[in-house]
DNA sequence: AGCGGTTACGAAAACGGTTTCGTGTTAATA
DNA sequence: TATTAACACGAAACCGTTTTCGTAACCGCT
């Protein structure tokens, strides 16, 4: 079992200083071209690579990026990540994971891990449990210590940092907008029991669409469901009683379930009832019919904020300048499929 | 902005020495109970919370464990990812993903950036690219420098360490035998263009069940397609001209699509053509009919390999010998939906 | 011979901790 | 009173780098 060697082992072997195979190394024009090519040989031999912590360390910086989701086995975020995950590499950052779980302290005590000098930075979507407490106390200590912070998706007004969402306002009202023109007239929104963010967002396209077509918004239409849809009973007795013809879901996976429960009461889609879906996953191009729905483009929202950070970490680290906090908007995109009949 | 505080920073302001600070902050007998107090007092004051790198570089271990996957947007990946995660935290790791995009040179760099004193030891699936060079000399490095290695799904036998596998033949004979049993006669099996581990596997038990059945193998019922099923032409005319029953597929996404051109010529499910998957994913619960899928359990199979890494990392910490290397095999299940009518 | 200037290298500090080993002071003991 | 042990703390080494600064040795020059 050969072990790492280091600049020590080398020393000795050549007979020469640390500093003088550190130099040797760099092909510093200090060192004599013999020696340096004597240093350079040996450490090719013994396949000599410097010791990550140890620059670390020294230069004060890591070269790797926290990121928090609150969940891995999801498309959207894994999509976000793969974005972050090639630009930062394309950058020479590794990432490092964490997962909140939907949980504010996992929040929390993930960030402390990685605050004590493991990250450079730090991305992230804010966990249900964090947005539902309005609790924000860990993204200030992390922002008052200077580690520099981006925020995507899952985000809020009250941390002044940079920030990557989507339109959802717009890509809801779009979305609904898209189903009037096409004729419907009774135009449901399946959404989530509040407090995301971005859920009441979506809802608020939906009612602004709404009001700009002169329709009334009817509360009756809007069905709040758990997280998960666990709820079946809702959403039965909201299909059998309630009259319309077309819904907008606030995730695919509402949408597909809602399509499901639809055609079991004998409903067509989407002759009699249109669907729209918000994330473009895997479902909405597999499912039968095929979905609707809004794409949010995340591996474009990954990259951006992997460069917004990266550019802080960097710029930080020269100057000195506190850099005014940007938001990027990244456009959704309405994907026409089976579930739809727009005009 | 105010800055990380550290050891010499309380020091001075207590006008002791580091040692006595951190001796101090550990609770050490050999300090008095009058300057530990107020040291411990200080530190809470300032949130005082020691370097990681430092630490890192002291002990020769950093609590990193990293995990190279081939691809991130992938529920099976993703579930054990989480597996991994969740085990690691609870013992005090945290984790490093590098994803090599299927590619071998993609898994080489991310392989020898984190071998450089990033992580304790390495958590991988083998890319599509490598398995088909069968180049194992990135594993063979790692692994002898020392630097504990599970591999899982994807492993090869030309290395020696832990692994953590489906049995994927069982799986597939088991699936197959069900089949036969429920009154299938001509059973196909949709698989990608072999070279990967796991496809060959199942391929073996599809073979194997034929045989236990005293069923021929026509070998014009097996479908080889590419990575993503691009290929629709080829799997449109197989479903033309073939006569079959049912169909065995290695993954989810085949028997999704498998269904979709099934049932545009016109095609029962499962009446006509009984369809079982593997990954028991996102897709198998909620496409319709729903698919008959063999799950693999991903998140215990994460959890598997992580505790046989972190057991590694700590035996070889304190001992020195080898350790015998350890396959541990994660039985999969066969789930059962609309997609068969299993007797 | 004495001077200044290269050249080629080494010593040492620094990054932020942990840990071993002294050592000065005090109190207990012979 | 001299010896010793316990107590409380500090100095210094160490982990593996980078980097600044100092300095021998040699050169050419006057």
């Amino acid at each position: 079992m050969r072990r790492k060697i280091t600049l020590k082992h080398i020393a000795k072997e050549l007979d020469v200083s640390i500093s003088t195979v550190s130099k040797a190394l760099k092909n510093s024009p200090e060192i004599s071209r013999d020696t340096r090519e004597k240093v350079q040989a040996f450490a090719r031999l013994y396949n000599y690579k410097p010791n990550n912590i140890a620059i670390s360390l020294k230069n004060k910086r890591t070269k790797n990026i926290g990121v928090i989701i609150p969940d891995i086995v999801h498309h959207f975020f894994t999509t976000v990540f793969r974005g972050i995950e090639k630009y930062a590499n394309e950058r020479g950052y590794n990432v490092i994971v964490c997962v909140s779980d939907e949980s504010f302290d996992k929040e929390v005590i993930n960030m402390e891990m990685l605050a004590n000098g493991s990250i450079d930075g730090f991305i992230m979507a804010l966990s249900a449990e964090t947005q539902q407490k309005e609790d924000f106390n860990h993204l200030r200590e992390v922002t008052e210590q200077g580690i520099p912070l981006v925020l995507f998706d899952r985000v809020t007004d009250e941390i002044r940092c940079d920030k990557v969402i989507n339109d959802d306002e717009a890509a809801a009202r779009e979305a609904v907008s898209r189903l009037v023109q096409s004729g419907c007239k009774r135009i449901a929104l399946f959404t989530t029991e509040s407090y995301l963010n971005v859920s009441s967002k979506r809802e608020q396209g939906y009612r602004n669409a709404l009001k700009k077509a002169g329709i009334p918004v009817d509360e009756d239409l809007i069905l709040r469901l758990p997280f998960q849809f666990e709820e079946e009973t809702r959403s039965e007795q909201f299909i059998r009683e309630q009259d319309f013809d077309a819904v907008l879901c606030v995730n695919e996976v509402f949408a597909i379930r809602g399509i499901g429960l639809a055609r079991k009461h004998g409903l067509r889609i989407p002759e009699d009832i249109s669907f729209i879906g918000f994330t473009d996953g895997i479902l909405s191009r597999y499912a039968h019919p095929t979905l609707t729905s809004i794409a949010q483009h995340g591996e474009q929202m990954g990259e951006a904020a992997a460069e917004m950070l990266i550019d802080q970490v960097e710029s930080a680290f020269d100057e000195d300048e506190p850099s005014h906090s940007r938001t990027q908007i990244i456009p959704a995109t309405l994907i026409e499929r089976e579930s739809t009949n727009l005009s």
